[in-house]
DNA sequence: CAAATCCTCAATTGAGCACTTAAATAGTAC
DNA sequence: GTACTATTTAAGTGCTCAATTGAGGATTTG
């Protein structure tokens, strides 16, 4: 059957076709895995396009490519460092939509829970820490100490109240620094990263009382907790 | 410059990457204007196949395609009605993202607002009416009409209270069930639909005192206020 | 000004998507 | 059980996208 429109209807019609071709272009730009893997990095402070690529095994050319779509729908924005050009999210609000996303495909698709396990190795051994509970005990008591092991820039961008630095690649030979008779509570960038996990790994064989947190640094923010810098 | 990781690093990287590419699903799914104007109709209550299809102007069988991309990654569920199947979002938190997608889309965007005037028509000459000022008069005043005009159907699966229901088409020969003494706030399915400034231009021509409500029933609903349903 | 360093662009390749038409399926209603 | 109808699937076409490679800009630093 051919549908018989009015011309006001067809042109009202195309308009609509429009507008949502253009909110579709934002779903495009969230359509990539590596994209949303930049996101997740940039999250946690600004990158430049190099250290991006390194960090999550894409060729530089690549990831400038990816970028430039992020930036067109206005995703991310950009400025000159010196010789480097650093890319950063573009408000808080994207972080949301990045976590949103993610939320409804953890909760809508059973894929995403065993691909997450089988990339962070089966974690739920032990119970991850609250933030509200860590948030307590930071306050209340002295029984705890928080560890980042995120790479230390992004520890000197922002970090949980009084969380020692400690990025995962020296944990092993600085072990002596963290004391025995205090829990740890290991964080890094989210909880699809998984350098906290691997910390808690390291420091259970190690004898430390410890657990990861249940998520990372860019929730924390998120959630209106207090974040330090410098 | 060739990259060489180790094996453990390797495949660590690939089931990252398969995770990523997992969620990256969602963001195809959300990458189709149609899709999304599925969504938003959704919204504000299940549809069948057919009804879907006319709404948005879409084919039934490419509607259908759409239909099973969007039930493939969980946003949408459906069940059988009778003859026909019904199509239903699959929770609240499937409109939170799609609001979330829209909200950073209008931010970031300025393609979008320019779009979104030339469908909706330069609605800015009369502020729209806020949610807390239409509960607030309401609950303590009578000086106001709620004109709900989308389809009866919607109406009846979901309404805010007090509210009349005229749908659009039926506007121009039910004028006279409208009171002159209040104003008349107008709401439909939301932001980016028309059907509300269309219904506030008939009104206004008519001699009413009439604005729009900011948004729709589904963000009215996701705001956590009063709905009626029957 | 020139060299060095980063980043972006352009061209290419192969893969995947949206939409149409036409045929098939799966329920319901009688 | 049969006919009917709403929905789904299949096949085909034109288009868009991701990634690679190599060349070309832009900006700082010497």
């Amino acid at each position: 059957m051919v549908q018989r429109v009015s011309g006001a209807e067809a042109s009202s019609r195309a308009a609509k076709t429009a507008l949502f071709d253009e909110f579709a272009r934002l779903g495009q730009a969230l359509a990539n895995g590596r994209r949303l893997e930049i996101l997740d990095v940039l999250a946690n402070g600004e990158r430049t396009v190099e250290r991006l690529a390194s960090e999550t095994g894409i060729s530089v050319a690549n990831a400038s490519q990816h970028l430039q779509v992020l930036r067109e729908v206005g995703l991310v924005r950009r400025r000159r460092e010196g010789t480097s050009i650093c890319y950063a999210l573009h408000d808080p609000q994207v972080f949301d939509l990045w976590r949103n996303l993610r939320s409804v495909a953890v909760q809508r698709r059973a894929e995403v829970g065993q691909l997450a396990d089988a990339y962070l190795g089966a974690r739920h051994t032990l119970e991850p820490v609250g933030r509200a509970e860590l948030l307590r005990r930071l306050k209340h008591g002295d029984d705890v100490l928080v560890l980042d092991v995120r790479p230390s820039e992004e520890y000197a961008a922002g970090h949980l109240p009084r969380a020692v630095s400690i990025p995962l690649a020296e944990l092993r030979r600085r072990l002596r620094e963290l004391p025995r008779d205090k829990e740890v509570v290991a964080y890094c960038r989210g909880p699809y990263c998984a350098f906290a996990d691997k910390a808690v790994r390291v420091l259970h064989q190690a004898g430390f009382r410890v657990r990861r947190l249940v998520d990372g640094l860019p929730e924390w923010r998120a959630a209106g907790l207090p974040v330090v810098s410098g």
